[in-house]
DNA sequence: CTGAAAGCGCTAACAA
DNA sequence: TTGTTAGCGCTTTCAG
């Protein structure tokens, strides 16, 4: 009862075994090259399972240098958190693979409130050994350009411009396939509902695609088809508003977030007009509950997971290999066809 | 360029200040009760500033004995994870009085494919300060006793006949609260669509307020009239076609959460019936969406981020007091209402 | 008021 | 093959 204050160490299971805390840590470490009688192996191993003895983290690291520890810093605003379904996902990827590579994730939300450097000098004290940014901000150029000299970072997103490694969807592309799909179904009146300000560069390349894909099919691009949304529905609803009240209103919108549309295809219905009859709707983000709005959302699939993955892939290889991958991975998105534009994806 | 391969120690510090190593630590980490002269305390500190000096934490760590780091363990799996628009929310609310601590976050997702023990071993590893265990499961006991005895823990949600604190929201109460509402309204046929397996505390505990507001109400507990969702939109889609094809199905059902609600929702649609003219819903959990389906959802409000930011409070008055708070927090919830249920909530 | 010295638990270079 | 030794960077008695 008095007795389990403190955690066994190496020394314990050292003399418990009959040996010195060298082969403990040699046989522990399953260091090759050595020859150690399989005898010996077997009571430091026994010795350190009757002990239920863990070697120390902390102590780990200051000697071989290496935290096994990476951060994940959160760059969402409350508004962006709440239309980011997909957090789950994206850790869930990325704690995969780094599991697999005994490295943890240590999480720092970096909200607006608080100044950038006050978080990069937490970074700095617990000594990870890398960095994932997700959902990089122009402002944050400057002390990444600093932070990337010095340990790794990836971004999930994009920043451009910048060396740094990234993984992201191909939003201009992606963006642009939506819009085609409008384009296809006959519609030329096209409307965009962005789903942040143009500063993000997530929101700035999928109207890049809009315009694209309109100019491809020889459709003018019409500033007042452009109403800004700003990650909730809210903002969604409203920019729909702003387009109903056009003299001659868009008859099909692409909204980019799927939860910026579910706030236009509230205010369509408020309006007495029905979807995809009246007015057709493709979104983007693919969030899981798109599939269940009323009717089924016509949108772009985000692969969160793998996403969540491949930065934290990206990632390791900068810290194994000791110098940056310089890669862009872009993920591929693919077009989700439900009902929401009147085309196939069948009751 | 050549330079920086290595962090700046508090030798450095004290070399380049004319002091030793003992001032720069007593100065850097104002301790009090010790009188240094101002003209010192600026010297250090200059020289910290000069040379970006960040005391390590693990050497921290292995002398104070303590981590500065608390986990998350996640226990959800995919399929909550999918049901969990909150991890978000909740991971504000934790973070927060987390930092204003001076504590760091490790999480720890614990699919059903990863056995405790393996996690346990981890965490254990990286001598963390305490634990946060979402959505503990009845599996978990044992291993929860046998580390609460070493560990601070708290539990997100609640696990039955165990002394560990906890905070979650008072399921029975709320359920009923929302069953109460259908009975206001005239309902006397309501079904439930449970929102996942009575081996979960959360369903099973709704499940009991639902029981709780027919009985108060005399009404009839009917077997026929509950149907189990399984976290996914699709289960609740399932469920309600359940319920549909009964021979005098109900005239309201309080589907268990949200998500499941959306399923339902879609069943009642692809049968052309409307909600809430022939069949009036409520939800649980007050998911941001919940608000833009088709109508809007009346659901039983969960307050996600004051729950990361108790069970936070919790877990450190735990740490900092050297023994277990013994509570169980409860928070309040609120019925939030909207038009699924055809009574108040404006268009 | 400040410095010297010990030691947290571990690994790794070097001897034996 | 195994043990001895020297730190990793920091805090913290204990002397000066």
């Amino acid at each position: 009862m008095g007795k389990p204050r403190r955690a066994p160490t190496a020394e314990d299971v050292a003399r418990l075994a009959g040996v010195s805390r060298t082969t403990v840590s040699l046989v522990l470490n399953g260091v090759v090259g050595v020859r150690i009688p399989e005898e010996t192996r077997r009571r430091v191993r026994e010795a350190a399972a009757r002990l239920g003895y863990r070697p120390h983290a902390a102590a780990r690291h200051l000697v071989r240098g290496r935290a096994e520890v990476i951060a994940l810093v959160l760059r969402q605003t409350p508004d962006q958190v709440f239309a980011d379904a997909f957090l789950p996902e994206v850790l869930r990827g990325l704690s995969r693979v780094l599991r697999k590579a005994g490295f943890h994730l240590l999480i720092f939300p970096l909200s607006p409130d608080h100044p950038p450097e006050e978080t990069v000098a937490l970074l700095q004290e617990r000594r990870v050994d890398g960095l994932i940014l997700s959902g990089p901000r122009f402002e944050d150029r400057e002390w990444l350009a600093r932070w990337s000299q010095e340990t790794p970072v990836v971004l999930l997103g994009r920043l451009s411009d910048t060396p740094i490694p990234s993984v992201d969807v191909d939003n201009v592309q992606a963006a642009a396939e939506a819009v085609r799909h409008l384009i296809r179904l006959g519609h030329r009146r096209i409307g965009l509902i962005t789903n942040a300000p143009l500063s993000y560069t997530a929101s700035y390349e999928r109207w890049l695609g809009y315009r694209q894909a309109l100019e491809e099919a020889g459709l003018l691009y019409e500033e007042a088809w452009v109403a800004f949304g700003a990650f909730t529905p809210a903002s969604g609803a409203a920019a729909m508003e702003q387009l109903l009240r056009l003299p001659d209103p868009p008859t099909a919108v692409f909204a980019a977030s799927d939860v910026v549309a579910f706030g236009a295809l509230q205010t369509i219905r408020r309006h007495g007009l029905r979807v995809p009859q009246d007015i057709a709707i493709v979104g983007f983000d693919d969030v899981p509950l798109s599939a269940y709005v009323d009717p089924p959302l016509t949108t772009v699939h985000l692969p969160a997971e793998e996403l969540g993955l491949h930065a934290g892939h990206l990632l390791l290889r900068w810290i194994e290999e000791g110098r940056p991958p310089t890669q862009e991975i872009r993920l591929a998105t693919g077009l989700i066809i439900r009902q929401s534009c009147g085309a196939g994806g069948g009751a």
